[in-house]
DNA sequence: ATATATTTTTAAGTATGCTTAAATTTACAC
DNA sequence: GTGTAAATTTAAGCATACTTAAAAATATAT
């Protein structure tokens, strides 16, 4: 059984490579995990020697089919544990990632699939994030479009919000900005890419940063 | 912040001396958490050192009043998790201690007061212990006979169930014998001190050793 | 009271998961 | 292609939480 640790890091080089695409190198790991570059060398050689990741020496490291089994896992219990939080405590969505971060690592097999049971088998959580099922299958993600490369006039329905700050999640849940909810961009402004949207018929202004964190889908 | 050896090692100090009102020696404490005897003693100085426990070397140790609030933390957590798994969840009696035993130490303050809020802030827990409120402050016992020392004859309700058994609590709940339940005891063998006791009109043997972590409220 | 048995503590050693500092490898600018 | 900067790894060290084995203190039996 992993560590807490080690399931951390499973699930960091999850995140980066097959979830963002881009390489989990040393140094990308160590600011995601908040530890010394050293540390995440040290872990590599644990983790590679363990058969959960392959690791070439300055090349960055790759899950391994088992590794990848286990990071599935903790992310199903971490996506599960939050919809629950929301659904079930009435957390809001800046409170459920850090509890979800705790409870994710004393969570069994058993314990997780009775709650999967109770929420029905949901398939996304509540950043519109897909839930692994008991299998370690995802479902499949519909087509969806980076808010900052939306068509002004047209309307989009609220897919996914991928970011983990609290401050921001707190503002999208004050203007009213929640999953499946539908928007409308009513205008990009074209000095700094800020977009002017309509949330409940009231316009809102929102940085193409944040924009870019939120997904969407085309109205049918 | 404590660990979680650390909230173990306070918790199983409450539990003997606080609850079973034994002394909390060394061997005690090092078969209850399953560890080297060693392996107490050196706790034993890091918390002493923290403050959280009096130690005196050879003569046991015993909890602070800081030690103690820590405790009783600890102790709230599981009890409302238990509660909240069987009433939620439902999860069955056996399950529920291992369960909580894990989430115990991965729940904030603020998550376990939205727990005890859903629940309506539960006095007992599924075994009939008493749960410490926000503050610490346990809620006061009923007064309760143990069932070993119960009269031939005379009808009780089932209060407590002391055992952290699996099997024992498995065959509890498979003969109806639950928390609040109103049983009868019909006999009491002379030979071993087993008894019969009538739980909804069926009768069943007990041994002494399980009467004696069942206990009773009398009728009014 | 003294010998012996039991309990407890200390000492030494291990694995995990970190740290900082030094050494090494790789990347890139020119 | 060579020098320098950046990234990465290695080395040494630390805290936690254990282990086993030896030493010390306490309890018990006669």
């Amino acid at each position: 059984m992993p560590t807490i640790s080690k399931e951390n890091y499973l699930k960091a080089v999850y995140s980066q490579s097959l979830e963002q695409q881009t390489e989990a190198t040393t140094s990308v790991l160590s600011e995601k995990l908040e530890v010394s570059n050293a540390a995440i060398s040290d872990m590599a050689k644990k983790l590679s020697n363990a058969g959960l990741i392959d690791y070439t020496k300055y090349k960055g490291v790759e899950l391994t089919g088992e590794g990848k089994k286990i990071a599935l896992k903790i992310i199903r219990r971490h996506r599960l544990w939050e919809l629950f939080l929301i659904k079930v405590l009435g957390l809001s969505w800046s409170e459920v990632h850090d509890e979800a971060e705790k409870l994710e690592h004393s969570t069994s097999d058993f314990l997780i699939d009775k709650i999967d049971d109770f929420l029905e088998n949901p398939k996304f959580d509540p950043h519109g994030d897909p839930i692994p099922n008991k299998n370690g299958t995802l479902p499949k993600l519909p087509e969806l479009l980076s808010m900052k490369d939306a068509e002004i006039g047209k309307r989009y329905y609220v897919r996914r919000v991928n970011d983990k700050n609290n401050d921001l999640m707190n503002y999208l849940t004050q203007i009213g900005l929640e999953l499946l909810k539908e928007i409308e961009i009513v205008d990009k402004l074209s000095f700094d890419g800020s977009l002017i949207i309509k949330v409940d018929s009231v316009n809102h202004l929102l940085s193409e940063f944040v924009a870019s964190h939120i997904f969407l889908e085309k109205e049918k």
